[in-house]
This record gives structure tokens, C-alpha cells and sequence, in this order.
DNA sequence: CGTCGTGGTAAGGGTAATTGTGTCCA
DNA sequence: CTGGACACAATTACCCTTACCACGAC
């Protein structure tokens, strides 16, 4: 956003509202603002001389670091009728003044008071009315729906977080305030007066939920983590004392008011743990139903008062009923049947088909109707979020989400899995690291495939016939001994690269495996028939005549290697075809036709060895797959920035979990630390 | 005195992650 | 028999919304 021009005496930033920074020869930094620029951010109806407060920060991550200077501006005009000004300051550290002349400072921002409202943290996106109200009440709601608003609910996305944290940093750089925590527990309402509109900006939510959202993400108290049974002892004792006084309880163990809160509703001296008995479950089962009024097989998964349905059980806290129901009972009571892998493949191309921009924005209810393996909408949801976990880095990959999981990936114990359409397999075996590779299909007994030291050789392989599985093997021993643990799978059209990197072999990633898959390849591209897929294709340049194939293997027998451990096993790389996926979907009532279309190809290709053909790849994104070898990510071969986003900024709930786990290890049963009582003071300041 | 905006509490429905447990299999 | 891997049930820390209320400004 800013270009730097550097000479002997003073460096020039220009920025996207042409404000000048320069330092003169003592080093003194020097600010300008031009008349006709400074027009440009002003609003229409602008009477009054805006009070206009330079920001300057830097995106480096070390710019939140105390040690690290921030500078920050407060300048008025320099008349009431001029709009231009000048500022002139002097940097108080000399790593400020080297920072500047290096360039390194790189955003200038130029705020105004009476432009809080109309510039947004992200560009000029316009400020959501919502955002800007407080409503806590349906009337609100009901107000706000009419005027054709809609906004968010639901857990925060990583997204709003980011707008959020980025939004109450420039406030504090704004300010000159150093934490978050003196405006938020410190000041008085007049004092943080617009602290919440301002933040607010860019989340489309009310007031009030980012209210909520920031008084936890700072509350120290929040967070702490586990109970302790000394903890559990002191509530016990302090909510016979103090009932549902829970600030006062939470203030008492070192706990936020909502954390005691929760933790006793955990807590019923009559109930029972671990696996419910028949009894039990019979009770609930016509409590739920008498309370809601249906009749037993009946699927009720809302408007249940779980509270009520934990009085009447009597053995059960409110939780263990709601659980027990949604992810059980109700479904084996309404004759639900067993979820398999097809149901797993359905439910990924079913989100697919949603084509939504939020997760939050997926009806669960919908999507779990009339699916009879599936036993809530809240568990298919549940069972969503299993799949997404089996990538590590799944929370760093921001929704839109399903065509990440199109070339679906399930790492199993043995073997990487990519469900994909039509593919197209690109090795890029390791220079001077010759690896055999096998190519199954259940149509065929077995392709194997010698890669030599030849710097890259392309393979293509079109969809079989019958549905199937098609699974690479990386085979060659000293190649699976050293190196080839890593893996990558690169698939074009959804963009893709699914990448396994073993811990223990972070420094080969030169040498690694690579395995394109192109799944938009045209059928016409490859006009070899299918039975040229055969395994004597390169039958004399198989490296190792130990290895045995079962001829006929389907997912519960991939190839067994007589000579070979585990660790070779898992090199396999599986990849099914559109024909299954559309097979398996087809099965269910709503099949979606242009999802069909669009992974059916008409016909059938056979492998080829081709050049490499240059290929570019635009705005793929990485997933690191996590194995069952703990592989962790290389930061040489991946793009980052192409990745993820690059955050400058972390939420302290986020940051908070990570050193608490630390503690956790290091000193387990201290339930109050200093912290704690340095909060609680704080808090009590509040 | 009534209304409104702001900020606060408690209750309860919910999610996400961890922990516990049973089962299978080498 | 045993230990490891796995799936799934159970648990729990934390999240979010809703309803309601207090209080000061107007």
C-alpha cells in the first residue's frame, strides 16, 4: 500500500490517502496531509473541522509487542477553514527512526471523528445499521428484520475476530492507549463512550453480542481451564452460601460470573456418570415426550426445556439429557439407521451443493431431513466438524469450505484418502530419488509406475468405468525409508494442495513426492481406450519384486507388501471416483444434478506418461494433512501468504488457551494464580 | 414522571474439544 | 493375555442469545 523512497536525508511514504511521512536531518519525522486529499475522506455534509487523528502502525506482528514503538498521532487543522495539516514528531526510539528509513513502517491512516461511521475497517464496505444497535430485545430484532436488515448469529468466525481485534488495536493506536483492558474494565461509560459503536464496524452483529464477545475475550478470569476437586469443594461451599450470586461466587474462586454459572449446572448431587441405564433412558425418553407432546418415534430435536426434562429424569444434569437425546436416543428410537462412509461422502457434497459463505449460514435441520443415519441436525453438525478436524490446519482455511473437501480427505490409519472427481495424477518424483509407485483401480490389478530421476513425469488417469477406488502406493523402500513420507497432492480445480510432511523428515522436502491431481481434465484430453490400463505397462522397471498385490482388494484390503511395514503403508494415496461419489449420491432423495454433471465424465481415459505440462495454479489453498506419524508443516514449499491469512493480531482467547496450556503442564493443581488475583483486582477496579 | 440508551445479570440452549470406555485385532 | 488403535459415548469448559432489570440523561 505504500511505496518508500529512500535517499541520504529523508524517507517519503506515500500512502492510498497520499499523506507524506518524511524526516529531516535530525530526525525528526514529518507528516503532510494535502488540502485536496484530505477532501477525499471527508464526508459531504461535513460542517464542522474534523478533528483528525493520525494513525501510524505497523503490520508486523511485533507492532502489539510492548518493546516495539508505536507512534501514535493526534493532529488538528491548522486553521478552522485549512483542511490540510502539518505534523511534525519526533520518534522517541532510535529503533523507530531505523524502522522508518528502512521502510518498514507501512501504514498511515488517516481517521476523523465525524467519519468514524462511514469508513469501515475493511475498505468502504458500509457500516451495518446492526452493528451500530444495541438491541438485546425481540422488538428490536423484530424492528430491525423489517427494515430488511439480517445479520450474524452464532458462534464468531475467525474472520469477525480478525475485524474485531484489528478494529479495537487501531482504536487504542488511535487513542494512545497501551491495553484493551484499561477502556474495557477501567474507564467510566462516558469515558469509553463510542468504544463498542466504533469497534463494531465491519461485524454484521448487534452491539450488544460484540459487547459480550469483548468483555470475554479480556476477562482474564475467563478461561482459566479446568476445575480442580478443590474448586469443585470451594463451589460447592460458596453456592450454598451466596446461592446464584455468581459474581460474587466467580470472585470468591478467581472464576468468571458465567464460568461458576456453567460449572454448577454441571453439578446435581443426584446425578449419575458414564453409561446410562435402560431405566434411564426409558424415563427420558417419556419425559421428552410427554413434555413436548409427541408421541415415542416421533424425532423431536427442538424446543425442548432440557432443564425441565433433567427435573423430571432425576438422575441426569440438564446436559447429559440433551446429549443422551440428540445423539442417541431419538434416533434409535425413530428406527435410525447406521452412518456410513457413503453418508460421510453425502454430507460433503450435500455442503458443497449449499454453495453458502458461512458456515453459520448452513440449515442443519434441512440438511439432516428425512436422513435417516443421520440423528440430529446438532450431531450431523457435530459429525461435520469431525471431518473438518481430520485437517490440521482446517482452522487456519476460512468457509467457503466444501470444495476443499470435494478431493475429500480421510487419513486413516493406513493410508491418505482423496475422494475426487476425474483426476489427473502428476508425479513429481524426488530429483535423483527414483520411487516406485503402484496405481490400483478394482478394475485392474495393479498399475505400477517407476518414476526415474527424470525431473517430472505427469500421469493421467481418467474415471474407470464401474465406481471404484484408485490408490497410489508409493512403493520404492529407500525412498519410503528416507523421504517419501511426504506426500503432495495438488488438485487443480478445487485448488488444492494437500500436503503430509513427517515430523521426523522436515529438512527432505526437496525430495518429496509430488502427486498432482487435476480434476476438470476433459475426457477428449486423453483418447487412450481403458484397456490400456494394464499392470504390465511397465512391468521391468518394478523395484522391488518382494512387493505383492492382491489382485482383488476393495477398501478393507488395501495392498499388503509381505516385506513392508507400516510405514510404507501409509504412503498409499487413494483416490475414488466421480462415478462412486455420484453413486453414492444418487442414493439419496435430493440427488443434485448439476453436482452430478459436473463429476461424471462420459468417457473413459487410461493413464499416460506425459511431459509436465506447465500449469499454473492461482489462489490454491493448503491444507496440511495431519498423519498418523504427527507430520507438521514445512514452511519452505508452502506459499504461506497464498494461504492464509496474514493476521497481525490475536485474539486473547485464542492466546490465553495456548499459555494456559502451557501452565497446565508445567504446574497442574494451582487453581488461583497471581494473575488471577491481579485480574480479579482489575476486575474490581471495573 | 415517562422514555430511551446503555450497561449489567441470570438463565438456558448450544458448541467444541477432551476424556473415558468398549471393541477389535495383531 | 496384552497392548495399541480406533470409534464413539460422555463430559465439560466455554460460547451465545434472550429476558429482564437498573440507572442516568433527557
Amino acid at each position: 500500500m505504500s511505496t518508500v523512497e529512500e535517499d541520504s536525508d529523508t524517507v517519503t511514504v506515500e500512502t492510498v490517502n497520499s499523506v507524506t511521512l518524511t524526516q529531516d536531518t535530525e530526525g525528526n519525522l514529518i507528516l503532510h496531509c494535502p488540502q485536496n486529499e484530505a477532501d477525499e475522506i471527508d464526508s459531504e455534509d461535513s460542517i464542522e473541522p474534523p478533528h483528525k487523528r493520525l494513525c501510524l502502525s505497523s503490520e508486523d506482528d511485533q507492532s502489539i509487542d510492548d518493546s516495539t514503538p508505536c507512534i501514535s498521532v493526534v493532529a488538528l487543522p491548522l486553521s478552522e477553514n485549512d483542511q490540510s495539516f502539518e505534523v511534525t514528531m519526533t520518534a522517541t526510539t532510535e529503533v523507530a527512526d531505523d524502522e522508518v528509513t528502512e521502510g518498514t513502517v507501512t501504514q498511515i491512516q488517516i481517521l476523523q471523528n465525524e467519519q468514524l461511521d462511514e469508513i469501515s475497517p475493511l475498505g468502504n464496505e458500509e457500516v451495518s445499521a446492526v452493528s451500530q444497535a444495541w438491541f438485546t430485545t425481540k422488538e428490536d430484532k423484530d424492528s430491525l428484520t423489517n427494515k430488511g436488515h439480517k445479520w450474524k448469529q452464532g458462534m464468531w468466525s475467525k474472520e469477525e475476530i480478525d475485524i474485531l481485534m484489528n478494529n479495537i488495536e487501531r482504536y487504542l493506536k488511535a487513542r494512545g492507549i497501551k491495553d484493551a483492558t484499561e477502556i474495557i474494565f477501567e474507564m467510566s461509560k462516558d469515558e469509553r463512550k463510542d468504544f463498542y459503536r466504533t469497534i463494531a464496524w465491519g461485524l454484521n452483529r448487534p452491539l450488544f453480542a460484540v459487547y459480550r464477545r469483548v468483555l470475554r475475550m479480556y476477562d482474564d478470569r475467563n478461561h482459566v481451564g479446568k476445575y480442580t476437586p478443590e474448586e469443585i469443594e470451594k463451589l460447592k461451599e460458596l453456592r450454598i452460601k451466596h446461592g446464584n450470586d455468581w459474581a460474587t461466587i466467580g470472585a470468591a474462586l478467581g472464576r468468571s460470573a458465567s464460568s461458576v454459572k456453567d460449572r454448577c449446572r454441571l453439578m446435581k448431587d443426584t446425578c449419575n456418570t458414564g453409561k446410562w441405564t435402560e431405566e434411564e433412558e426409558k424415563r427420558l425418553a417419556e419425559v421428552v415426550h410427554e413434555l413436548t407432546s409427541t408421541e415415542p418415534g416421533d424425532i423431536v430435536t427442538q424446543g425442548v426445556s432440557w432443564a425441565a426434562v433433567a427435573e423430571r429424569v432425576g438422575t441426569r444434569s440438564e446436559k447429559q439429557c440433551r446429549s443422551k437425546w440428540l445423539n442417541y436416543l431419538n434416533w434409535k428410537q425413530s428406527g435410525g439407521t447406521e452412518w456410513t462412509k457413503e453418508d460421510e461422502i453425502n454430507l460433503i457434497l450435500r455442503i458443497a451443493e449449499l454453495d453458502v459463505a458461512d458456515e453459520n449460514d448452513i440449515n442443519w435441520d434441512l440438511l439432516a431431513e428425512g436422513w435417516s443415519s443421520v440423528r440430529s441436525p446438532q450431531w450431523l453438525r457435530s459429525k461435520w466438524w469431525t471431518i473438518k478436524r481430520q485437517i490440521a490446519n482446517h482452522k487456519d482455511v476460512s468457509f467457503p469450505a466444501p470444495p476443499l473437501f470435494l478431493p475429500y480427505l480421510l487419513l486413516r490409519s493406513e493410508r491418505l484418502e482423496v475422494l475426487c472427481p476425474n483426476f489427473h495424477l502428476h508425479f513429481c518424483p524426488p530429483t535423483g530419488t527414483p520411487g516406485t509407485y503402484l496405481l490400483q483401480t478394482s478394475s485392474s490389478q495393479g498399475l505400477p509406475l517407476t518414476l526415474t530421476a527424470s525431473p517430472t513425469v505427469t500421469l493421467t488417469a481418467a474415471a474407470p468405468a464401474s465406481p471404484e477406488q484408485i490408490i497410489v502406493h508409493a512403493l520404492s523402500p529407500e525412498h519410503l525409508l528416507n523421504t517419501s513420507d511426504n506426500v503432495t497432492v495438488q488438485c487443480h480445480t478445487p485448488r488444492v494442495i494437500i500436503q503430509t510432511v513427517a515430523t521426523e523428515d522436515i529438512t527432505s522436502s526437496i525430495s518429496q513426492a509430488e502427486l498432482t491431481v487435476d480434476s476438470d481434465i476433459q475426457s477428449s484430453d486423453f483418447p487412450e481406450p481403458p484397456d490400456a490400463l494394464e499392470a504390465d505397462t511397465f512391468p521391468d522397471e518394478i523395484h522391488h519384486p518382494k512387493m505383492t498385490v492382491e489382485p482383488s482388494f476393495n477398501d478393507a484390503h488395501v495392498s499388503k507388501f509381505s516385506d513392508q511395514n507400516s510405514t510404507e503403508l501409509m504412503n498409499s494415496v487413494m483416490v475414488r471416483t466421480e462415478e462412486e461419489i455420484s453413486d453414492t449420491d444418487l442414493k439419496q432423495e435430493e440427488s443434485p444434478s448439476d453436482l452430478a454433471s459436473a463429476y461424471v465424465t462420459e468417457g473413459l481415459e487410461s493413464p499416460t506418461i506425459e511431459e509436465q505440462v506447465d500449469q499454473t495454479i492461482d489462489d490454491e489453498t493448503i491444507l496440511i494433512v495431519p498423519s498418523p506419524h504427527g507430520f507438521i508443516q514445512t514452511s519452505d514449499v508452502i506459499d504461506a501468504e497464498s494461504v492464509l491469512p496474514l493476521t497481525t493480531l490475536t485474539d486473547p482467547i485464542l492466546q490465553h488457551h495456548q499459555e494456559e496450556s502451557n501452565i497446565i503442564g508445567s504446574s497442574l493443581g494451582s487453581p488461583v494464580s497471581e494473575d488471577s488475583k491481579d485480574v480479579e483486582d482489575l476486575v474490581n477496579c471495573h
